[in-house]
DNA sequence: CTGAAAGCGCTTACAG
DNA sequence: CTGAAAGCGCTTACAG
């Protein structure tokens, strides 16, 4: 079968191509009302469905931004792509995500596949990975925003938590419970992935604000597959942490397999309070206490900002890093 | 800035266009080795990247998937769609997803939206609300791949769970352990959907093989939102019902949550198995027995079948509906 | 009010 | 071994 295009409705209508396509991209201001039938029943007869490639290259834009997110399996990333999806199709924006999977070099595959694919914008969770790609982009002004982690040294904007504030409100829930031995395992630190190192850092600060000594042996930081041994370290010594952060979801989710396996009792033997409002926090037992984030102005800013980029090229940013206030969510296991 | 073209890197290298098409499509066959150079050379020097919309226009094709998804938040839909990934990406083709939400409206849009993307084939999880568009795409040949829904009279593969085999296994496992009081949860039943139908009618069989009576007041399928009543009714009758299935993921959710607020033991006073493995089922206490879904294999299934029907128009299938049979994973809620 | 023509950036059959 | 030309399906500035 063949498809219809615009030549096939304007020989149906008897008008020229021209015409039919001010009538798809409705400029009606001159055209007759007889000549508008004609081409709406042309179109119903044939079943015409523009071709949104050929307008795409005449038109150098293809209403689509590209999504790379370094990993999929966050919450976090979920839940800030539904945000930008919301944002994106209200203004007649499609997305294409993509998942690096922690692999620089996959983020610059994809990079290059969506930039190849002609897509008006990036919105980019980095690696960290691809330092002078992200340079390149940035020199050309090609529409971009970075969401969850800072690059160093790169002028574009940037969506974060703030994790400092993230970390203070733990801790000080923590201390306004008694507790001072407390500990924070988080996910691995190579490339200094921004938030890692922010939590980290906020939580020696944070720790210091409240006059509790910090243990080094209480902060820990590994690949996912090394957590356990982790957590034996860190709660089987003569002075095991009494208190314990997750860093993030997939953390939290070792944790609470330590715990299973160990039948530690939350929060009696150890209490937790995990950053990421992970789904099943309400139906756990013991319910979680945690730390949202929230994604959906988090997305609903990237979005917004990357489609300001891309309608206006000059658009000139007043600032670079925004940051969002993440909420203590008080439930059971602290 | 510019982008540089393939006229820009011809006018370079002092070739013809053609002959860097020729390149840049590895036809080797008869290039003069400093041809060759020549264009490598521009082509660094330029950092000449191919416009893949100005391609796709060309050929016809533009070496990417859509996949429409009744709904992304059942934990079916994404690890479904991490599988037709990588089949794709190890095909070279690109998917884009997309989400209807259980809404035919937003499908509908979608089918359309991506048709006019030119896509060059679609797998769908069907909301079942578009049938004349599913028949019209069936008529033409379009490339299309159904997954998790059968649509009644549509001659087209279907990737679906051998959903009789799933509530089977479960009847079983709790008939074995002196069950007989067993109910079964699952959401809405409007539009018929496959699988839900499917299971409440493999519901009553399995019981008829067992010969257990089947009492509807502990058969129930509605709206999520309702699910919470519609426990109670069942669980707080004289005869509450002492095993239940959770009918998918979601349904156990508001399980979870019902059993939580009322304090109910697990599985002392209600032992539960659950269709789709969750993330969380090993984590929760009691761990979770679950009958899994082999997402990988009907991913991968539906993905090399839609890629064969768009290498092969003439893509003759022996069989339309490919079941899979699901596996149970015994833990500890029964 | 409508149409002819040029052009977006590629690919490809064909000529030489 | 390489190039000129046509064409994919649109849009748009311009002429009439």
């Amino acid at each position: 079968m063949k498809r219809i295009t615009i030549s096939d409705v304007a020989q149906h209508a008897e008008v020229s191509k021209s015409t039919v396509s001010q009538y798809m991209n409705k400029r009606f201001d001159y055209m007759a009302p007889k000549t508008k039938e004609r081409i709406r029943m042309a179109i119903e007869e044939l079943g015409y469905q523009p071709n949104i490639v050929a307008r795409s290259l005449k038109q150098k834009s293809t209403s689509t931004i590209g999504v790379i997110v370094a990993n999929i399996l966050h919450t976090f990333s979920t839940q800030t792509i539904r945000a930008v999806e919301d944002i994106c199709n209200e203004q007649g924006f499609h997305i294409i995500v993509c998942n690096a999977d922690d692999n620089p070099e996959k983020e610059r595959e994809y990079i290059e596949m969506l930039r190849a694919k002609q897509v008006d914008g990036l919105i980019i969770f980095p690696t960290g990975g691809n330092i002078e790609l992200y340079q390149r982009m940035v020199k050309e002004k090609y529409p971009l925003v970075f969401v969850d982690r800072i690059v160093d040294g790169l002028e574009t904007s940037s969506i974060m938590l703030d994790n400092e504030s993230a970390i203070k409100m733990a801790v000080d829930h923590f201390a306004e419970k008694g507790y001072e031995r407390i500990g924070i395992m988080t996910t691995s630190l190579h490339r200094h992935v921004t938030p890692r190192v922010e939590r980290i850092n906020g939580f020696r600060k944070a720790l210091g604000d409240k006059g509790i000594p910090v243990r080094e042996e209480y902060i820990k930081s590994m690949e996912v597959e090394f957590i356990q041994d982790g957590l034996h370290d860190m709660l089987s010594a003569d002075e095991p942490a009494r208190a314990l952060i997750a860093g993030n979801d997939l953390a939290l989710i070792e944790i609470l397999r330590y715990i299973k396996t160990n039948h530690i009792r939350v929060p009696e033997e150890l209490a937790l309070i995990g950053i990421d409002d992970v789904s099943f926090a309400s139906l756990f037992t013991p319910e979680l206490t945690t730390i949202a984030q929230p994604t959906f102005e988090m997305g609903k800013q990237a979005a917004e900002l990357l489609l300001n980029k891309i309608k206006d090229p000059d658009f000139i940013e007043e600032k670079h890093i925004y940051r969002f206030q993440p909420e203590l969510m008080i439930r059971q296991s602290c």
